[in-house]
DNA sequence: AAATAAAACGCACGGTCGTGCTATTATGCA
DNA sequence: TGCATAATAGCACGACCGTGCGTTTTATTT
C-alpha cells in the first residue's frame, strides 16, 4: 500500500461514507441526509454507518466540513494563482459562479441551506455553518482589500461592505436560477458583476464635482 | 353575531389554525410545521386539524398564502401611499427590510425558506413558492419601472436587473442579521440600498467620456 | 325541541427516524 | 498461523410522523 492510500479500513471506509453523505447532503440538503438512506447509498447496514460517527449530529458536521474543503479547493485554491488585487477577485467571483452552475436550477449550496434549515436550531451545527460563512466573508473582504492594496479599487471603499454586496449577489444568483433558468440567471449575475468591478475602480461616484 | 364574524364554526378555526400555523412557520420553518405539533399548539387533536386541510400539503399550501398575503399587508399596500417612482420603491424597501429586521437574527421569512426547503423537490409546494416569488420580483420591477416613466431614474436602466439586484440585497442583509447580529447589518443594507439608489438617479455612469 | 349536519376526538396502522446492544466477521500484528 | 482488536451486521426500542375510520360531541336548521 503506497502513501496516499495508507489507512486503515476503518479510515477508509469513513471516506467512503463521507464522499456518499456528500453526495446526498449536495442533492437533496443537510437534512435530509439520514443514517438509513445514507447507509443504503454506502450499501452498508445502518449501525454500521452509525458506529463510523456515534450520532446524527457528527455526520452532519463531518459532511459540513467537507463541503467547505470543497468550496475551498474549487474556488480559493485556483484564485491564489492569479495576481494579487482585481484578477484574484475576478477569479474567485468566476469560480464561485462556476460552482453555484453546478447545482443547477434545482438545488442549492449545502452550506447556503444549511444556515438557513438551521437559523432557529441553536447549536453546533449552526454554529460550524456560521463559522464557515464568516471565514468565506472574510476571504472576499481579503481579496477586496488586496485589491486596495495594489492600487486597482478606490481607496475609499469598505471592503466588508463589498463582501456584503457580493454575498447578495450569489444568493440572487441562486435565486434568479430557480425563478428564471440558467440563460437569464447568467446574464444577469454578470451584468451585476461588471457592474460593481467597474464601480470599485472607478475614480469617483461624481467627478464632475471634485 | 355580526358580519364581520359571520363565519360557520368550521371556518373560524380554520383560521384559527391557520394563525397558529403560521406562527410556527415563522418560527420554525415550514417543513417544521407538523400537523401533531400544530394541533397541540391549537388546543385540538390531531385528527381535528387534519380535516380542515385534508393533508400537510395542503396545510402547507395554505399557510404559504397566507404568509404572502402578511407581506403584500405589510410591505406593498403601505407603499402605494406614497407618490409613484422613487418615494414609493423608497418605502417598499423600508417595509422590506423592517418585515426582515421582524424575524430577528435568528429566524427567516417562510417563504425564501421554503424556496430553499424544497428546492429539490418537484410539486405543488415548489411550484406555489415560486409563484409567490417570481410575484414579488414582478412588482420589485414594476415599481423600478415606474420610477423609469416619472423620470426618477435613468432610462437605460433595466427594472428586472434591478429587481434581481434588490432581491440580493435583501438577502444579504438576511445573511448578515444572523452572521454579525442586528446593527451592523443595518448599516450595511442601508449603505447599500443608498448607493443603489444615488446609482440609478445619477445622470450616468462616466459622465466625463459623454 | 327534534332532526340533521358538521366538527372534533380517540385510536390504530404502517412507516421512518436515531440510537443502543449483542453477535459476527474481517483486519492487522506477534 | 493464531490472537487481539477493530469493523460491521442484526435486531429491537421508543418516538414521531401522516393518515384513515368509527364514534361522540357540538352547531345549525326545521
Amino acid at each position: 500500500m503506497n502513501a496516499a492510500t495508507a489507512l486503515s479500513k476503518g479510515a477508509a471506509t469513513r471516506e467512503l461514507i463521507l464522499a456518499r453523505a456528500l453526495e446526498i447532503a449536495d442533492a437533496k440538503g443537510i437534512d435530509a441526509l439520514t443514517i438509513g438512506t445514507l447507509a443504503d447509498a454506502a450499501g452498508m447496514s445502518k449501525s454500521g454507518v452509525f458506529a463510523h460517527f456515534g450520532s446524527r449530529e457528527e455526520l452532519q458536521l463531518a459532511v459540513l466540513d467537507a463541503a467547505a474543503r470543497g468550496f475551498t479547493d474549487e474556488v480559493f485554491v485556483p484564485a491564489v494563482r492569479e495576481r494579487r488585487g482585481l484578477p484574484r477577485l475576478r477569479a474567485i467571483l468566476q469560480g464561485w459562479k462556476r460552482r453555484t452552475l453546478r447545482y443547477g436550477e434545482s438545488r442549492a449550496c449545502p452550506i447556503g441551506a444549511a444556515a438557513i434549515e438551521f437559523d432557529d436550531r441553536p447549536g453546533p451545527i449552526r454554529d460550524r455553518v456560521l463559522g464557515h460563512l464568516i471565514h468565506l466573508r472574510k476571504e472576499i473582504a481579503r481579496a477586496v482589500a488586496m485589491a486596495v492594496e495594489q492600487g486597482h479599487v478606490r481607496a475609499d471603499i469598505d471592503p466588508d461592505q463589498i463582501a456584503f454586496e457580493v454575498h447578495g449577489l450569489v444568493l440572487a444568483f441562486q435565486f434568479e436560477l430557480k425563478l428564471f433558468g440558467i440563460e437569464r440567471a447568467v446574464l444577469r449575475v454578470e451584468a451585476a458583476i461588471s457592474r460593481m468591478l467597474d464601480a470599485l475602480a472607478l475614480a469617483r461616484p461624481e467627478p464632475v464635482s471634485d
